[in-house]
DNA sequence: ATTGTCGTTTACGTAAACGTTAAATACTAT
DNA sequence: ATAGTATTTAACGTTTACGTAAACGACAAT
């Protein structure tokens, strides 16, 4: 584990464009340091990317992915904030279950596809 | 079960636009009858829609869906298409269960930020 | 000193997935 | 027959998430 990286370098390890990397930046989702106009990287800013793109894999907008990647390393905060947060919490775990749900209910679709698929095959006498 | 719906019908059930159902069948997604220049949408249609809709919770394109709704109702085809169907299910169903994967993670993430929280509760002297 | 190689900002371009009028047509109720 | 409501097509607008290109600065190697 390096103590910085460039922008490539992350461009490179997580196959996405500097572009990307910059349009996050300009969207809050990362915030690396400066070193004169260069921007540096630290494991943090890795983190925090490999979440994003996580988010980004289950569908979410990046304003969405703001908000829960600020979640995992948001202030301890007051009494008032901490509930906010619990509760926000419960609502995307609410979601992410029903996105399992949905998920649970594709596969058995597509189990029950394929094995038309593999019966029909076996009608027509074709090796599986 | 009624036998036909109107265009406002499917948007007041499942909660989107008629802009919305009338851009699906413009994707190709949707294929309602017409009486004259009017839609008929029949029990089909609103099952049809059912998966579009949660293809796009599980954060699917439209072309995606496209693809995964056609599956369901391929003509049953020679060999070589069967084949190729069973691998286009086994593709999908890799990703599916990857999101389950990422899914499980952040589930895992909220909880442990949850537990932080609560703790930090418990020490502010506050009720749970 | 020059030539690459990265990196930076700025800005216009684009595909997807609709939203939002507009203008016309069809159907329903009175 | 007329008013009101639903539907249709067509077309332009909007947001998100980048792609792409231009023009410039920094630094390393030759």
């Amino acid at each position: 584990m390096k103590e910085f990286y460039s922008i490539s370098d992350l461009a490179r390890d997580f196959d996405v464009t500097t572009r990307t990397i910059r349009y996050y930046e300009d969207k809050g989702l990362l915030s690396p340091e400066r070193r004169g106009t260069r921007r540096l990287f630290q494991p943090r800013d890795r983190t925090r990317l490999k979440l994003i793109l996580r988010g980004k894999r289950l569908g979410f907008s990046l304003a969405e992915i703001a908000e829960i990647v600020d979640m995992y390393d948001a202030a301890p905060g007051e009494v008032g904030q901490l509930r906010l947060l619990i509760d926000k919490i419960g609502t995307r775990r609410d979601q992410l279950i029903g996105q399992m749900r949905d998920i649970e209910a594709t596969l058995g679709d597509l189990g029950r596809v394929e094995a038309r698929c593999v019966e029909r095959l076996a009608a027509l006498g074709a090796k599986p």
